[in-house]
DNA sequence: ATAGGAAAGTTGAGCTCTCAAGTATTGTAC
DNA sequence: GTACAATACTTGAGAGCTCAACTTTCCTAT
């Protein structure tokens, strides 16, 4: 039988997908419109430049920002049709191939993050309190838990 | 200047972007392997159902499910393609049209909710207390403050 | 009455994403 | 050492989404 969702839980629900949505939407346009890329793009360029010698696997870097390995090569192909992202053979393993930030992805993205920045904090944080932003973390921690998330940034000890 | 996130906030966001987009997959995945459809139909089923005659203006219709009007056409003309969706002429204004959901439409959202509602309470509700769903609402809620939202279901009083 | 603008929808092109299938390389078992 | 499977990644087709442009109908001000 199935367990229905109660009125709160159905409230919370809605509320929850159309937050979600507006926040995705709005990070999207604002950096299509300013910097002429999707969100999932800036997310490649941002864990690019945070690895070791600004490269990464292929893999790894699909692991890192949640992407799959078709629609991460997909993308990887039109950073570097741009000249954001350039790929090398990896010599150990022909395998695999390095996907590297460019000077000039690294300079885009450079240019590209306050207004970014500007968009989360305006959507998101400048609209909860702080005891809300930590409970705001450990629910997400929890939704993520059991899952592979290879972002670094989420798998340090501090929770 | 640019205020850019310190620590906390770095980790709440990622673990935001991340949680939110492993919901939206996981649902978007279930729903198309099981039901055949991404869950911004489903969602349009789910609006046209509870409407007064199962009816409802695309301008109405789009605001309620968060889309902009050019999506919900091409939603629309898709679900009408397969049945589950008719639109009809409105006389007292002839720009409007109405989205109708057939019986078709319905019986399919009948047999797609069950498995719709388990992937839900398994990805979010089963993961969280009770205190935390009730934060997540506030949180979503406070994202939600001043942006028109048409669903009715997050309009009424009871905050 | 009528012109100008607003509102409701639609359409088409370009782009991203998904899914399934494919290639190439490496690891493993016998 | 040679099949067989696993891994890493790519490719192509189909589908949905966005954005800008467009049509039609209604409203409003003069």
């Amino acid at each position: 039988m199935t367990r229905w969702l109660d009125d709160g839980e159905q409230r919370t629900w809605r509320a929850f997908l159309a937050a979600s949505q507006r926040i995705q939407e709005e990070l999207d346009r604002q950096l299509q419109r300013d910097s002429g890329m999707p969100h999932t793009y800036y997310a490649i360029l941002v864990r690019l430049s945070e690895a070791e010698k600004r490269k990464m696997r292929m893999s790894e870097l699909a692991g890192s920002v949640g992407s799959s390995p078709s629609r991460l090569s997909h993308a990887v192909a039109r950073l570097e049709e741009r000249g954001w992202v350039r790929r090398e053979p990896c010599e150990s393993d022909r395998r695999v191939s390095w996907a590297v930030l460019t000077d000039e992805g690294l300079a885009i993205l450079v240019s590209a993050a306050p207004g970014h920045v500007e968009a989360v904090r305006r959507t998101l944080f400048d609209r909860l309190g702080p005891e809300q932003v930590e409970q705001l973390s450990e629910i997400c921690m929890a939704i993520l838990k059991g899952v592979e998330v290879q972002d670094p940034v989420l798998r340090d000890p501090a929770s």
